[in-house]
RNA sequence: GGCCCGAUGGUCAAGAGGUUAAGACACCGCCCUUUCACGGCGGUAUCACGGGUUCGAUUCCCGUUCGGGUCACCA
C-alpha cells in the first residue's frame, strides 16, 4: 500500500513550490490507490504563523487535493500534528542511544559557538567535535542526575559510505565522514525536524517521501537513523525548485506571488494546477491540459525533471485564457461579472454580450476591468487613433465616415445587433468602400481605444443608441 | 571552501550511440477578419566548453566552466 504524506510548516502561506511539492505527492498516492495524509509539522514554535494552518487546508480543498488521513479528520497513525506528538520522540532516541547509534551531549551553546568560530576562520567545514562521544555510563548518568541541560546526537560512523537511490536522481553516494553529528533532541525536550520527519514517517507507514531538493544533502543522515532503528527506508522523490529568475528561488520573501496571489489576480484554481503540474514534469503525450484526474493517470515519476524551472507567467497566462475560453458561458459569466462592475457603473448593458465578447480574448480575469473601462465613460484620446494604415483610414476620412454613420444610426429604430449591422453595411454598399472604412472610425470614435472586446457594431449595441449617437458626434467634433 | 546535484532554443521541455534534435509558451511573417484577439498556415532560434571511448557522440566516461543545494538546539 503505498502511503505519501504532504508536511508542510504552518509559516504563513502556499507558495508556488510547496503546492507543486503537494501536488506529486498526492497524484502519487492517487495513481496507486494509496493514502495521501497530511501533517502539519510545527516543531519550530518560534516560526509558527496564526492562521496558517487554516490557509493549508483550504488552498488543498479548494484544488482538490483530498486528504484520507490529516490533523482535522484523523486516521489510524495520529495525531498529525508535530507539536501533538512531542512524547513520543524521546523514547526513540534513547532507544538509539542503548543502541550505539546516538549519545547525550552536555556541550553548552558557548562551546558550540567557539567551535564553530574556531572552524570559520581556519575555514574548515563546521562539524561538531564529538567531544561528547564518547561519555563513559556513569559520566553520563552522574550529568543527568545534576540535571545539567543535554541534547542528543546521532552517532554517526566515522567511516564508510552511505549510499540511497531517490527515484529522480538516481544513485547518490556519500563519504560517513562529511556528515555531522546532527541533533536529534533539543535541549527542551523536543525534536528537531530531522528527527521528527523519519520518526513520523516511519510510524505513519510513509512509503514514498516527497520534497524539495534541499534535503538531498540530508538523506544520508536520515538513512543511518533508519538503519539504526532497523526500519524500512521509504522511496525518495525530490523535487528541483520553482525558480522567480536563473538565480532566484520563487519566494513570498521576494514578493513573488504565491497561490492566492495569483488566484487573486483571476487565474484559474484549475489552470494554476495545471501549470504548476508542467513546471518539472512531462508528460509522455505531447497533451498539455489535463484536469486533476487526468493528471492522476498521466503522472509518472520518470518525467520529474531533475534541473530547477523557472516560473513563467505568460504561459500561465496562456494556459488560463484556455480554460477562461472551455468555461461555459454562464459560468464565465458569473466570473466577469465583478471584474466588469470593478469599472462599468452602468446598470444597463446586456452583460451577456458583453461576457460573451470577453469570453474569447481575456488570459486573465483582472484583466476585464481596463477592458470595458470605456462602457462607462469616453476616455480621452488623441485622433492619431484614427490612422490605420491597413484600414487606410486618417483623421480626414474618417470625419467623413461618421458623417455618413450619424444619420445612418440616428434614424435606426430597433437598437439590436442585427439592425446595427444591416445599416451600417447598406451605407458601406451604398458608398461602395472598405469595411474599415466605416467600421475602424466608428470603433475609435465609440471606444477612444485601440483594442476592444469588440468591433464597431458590437460597441454600438452595447453602448445603446443615446450614447452611441453621443460619442459619434463627439468624434465629429474632435476631427472638425 | 568541503560535499552533493544539475546543464538541450528567451521560457517549459521530449529525445536517443547514427533523428531533418519533437511539442508548447513567447517572438516574427502570411491568411482570415469589422481593430486587437480567436482560428489557420509558416518561420527564426537549442544540445555550456575541452578531452577521451567509438566507425560514429548532444547522448557514455573524465575534467573544466557555470548554476543550485547543503554544511543550525530552522524546517
Amino acid at each position: 500500500m503505498v502511503r505519501t504524506r504532504f508536511a508542510p510548516s504552518p509559516t504563513g502561506y502556499m507558495h508556488v513550490g510547496n503546492l507543486r511539492t503537494a501536488l506529486y505527492t498526492y497524484l502519487i498516492a492517487r495513481q496507486n490507490n494509496g493514502k495521501f495524509i497530511l501533517r502539519i509539522e510545527d516543531t519550530d514554535q518560534e516560526r509558527y504563523v496564526e492562521g496558517a494552518v487554516d490557509l493549508i487546508y483550504r488552498t488543498m480543498k479548494e484544488t482538490g487535493m483530498d486528504w484520507d488521513e490529516g490533523p482535522d479528520i484523523g486516521g489510524d497513525y495520529g495525531p498529525y500534528i508535530q507539536s501533538e506528538r512531542r512524547g513520543i520522540y524521546l523514547d526513540y532516541a534513547r532507544e538509539l542511544v542503548e543502541k550505539g547509534a546516538a549519545y547525550y551531549c552536555f556541550c553548552d551553546k558557548e562551546r558550540l559557538d567557539e567551535l564553530k568560530l574556531i572552524h570559520s576562520i581556519s575555514k574548515v567545514p563546521h562539524k561538531y567535535d564529538g567531544h561528547c562521544r564518547n561519555l563513559s555510563k556513569e559520566e553520563v548518568a552522574e550529568k543527568l542526575a545534576a540535571g545539567v541541560p543535554y541534547v542528543i546526537r546521532q552517532k554517526i560512523p566515522t567511516e564508510g559510505v552511505t549510499t540511497f537511490t531517490d527515484l529522480v536522481y538516481g544513485e547518490i553516494s556519500v563519504d560517513n565522514s562529511e556528515l555531522d553529528d546532527q541533533i536529534l533532541i533539543k535541549t527542551d525536550g523536543l525534536p528537531t525536524y530531522n528527527f521528527a520527519n523519519v520518526v513520523d514517517d516511519h510510524l505513519m507507514k510513509i512509503t514514498h517521501v516527497v520534497r524539495g531538493k534541499e534535503y538531498l544533502s540530508s538523506t544520508p543522515k536520515y538513512n543511518l537513523l533508519y538503519e539504526a532503528f532497523g526500519w524500512e527506508i521509504p522511496a525518495y522523490i525530490h523535487c528541483a525548485p520553482v525558480m522567480k529568475d536563473a538565480h532566484n528561488k520563487l519566494s513570498k520573501r521576494n514578493g513573488d506571488a504565491s497561490y492566492e496571489d495569483l488566484i487573486e489576480k483571476g487565474y484559474l484554481k484549475d489552470a494554476v494546477l495545471n501549470y504548476i503540474a508542467l513546471l518539472g514534469w512531462a508528460p509522455k503525450s505531447e497533451r498539455e491540459i489535463f484536469t486533476l484526474e487526468e493528471l492522476i493517470r498521466e503522472f509518472d515519476i520518470s518525467g520529474i525533471s531533475k534541473s530547477p524551472a523557472i516560473f513563467d507567467t505568460e504561459k500561465l497566462a496562456w494556459l488560463n485564457g484556455e480554460y477562461i475560453k472551455a468555461l461555459p458561458e454562464e459560468t464565465f459569466m458569473e466570473m466577469a461579472l465583478p471584474y466588469i462592475r470593478q469599472s462599468v457603473r452602468r446598470t444597463d448593458i446586456d452583460m451577456r454580450a458583453l461576457a460573451a465578447l470577453l469570453q474569447g480574448r481575456v488570459q486573465v480575469l483582472g484583466e476585464i476591468p481596463e477592458m470595458v473601462d470605456f462602457l462607462d465613460a469616453l476616455p480621452a484620446y488623441d485622433i492619431d487613433l484614427y490612422t490605420h494604415k491597413k484600414m487606410k483610414t486618417n483623421p480626414e476620412n474618417s470625419l467623413e465616415s461618421l458623417k455618413a454613420v450619424l444619420p445612418v444610426l440616428e434614424n435606426l429604430q430597433d437598437w439590436t445587433q442585427e439592425q446595427i449591422h444591416t445599416a451600417l453595411f447598406e451605407l458601406i454598399a451604398r458608398l461602395d468602400v472598405k469595411n474599415g472604412l466605416i467600421l475602424w472610425p466608428l470603433r475609435t470614435a465609440l471606444s477612444g481605444k485601440q483594442f476592444t472586446p469588440g468591433g464597431g457594431v458590437e460597441l454600438a449595441y452595447l453602448l445603446g443608441k443615446e450614447e452611441t449617437l453621443a460619442r459619434i458626434r463627439q468624434g465629429i467634433e474632435k476631427l472638425s
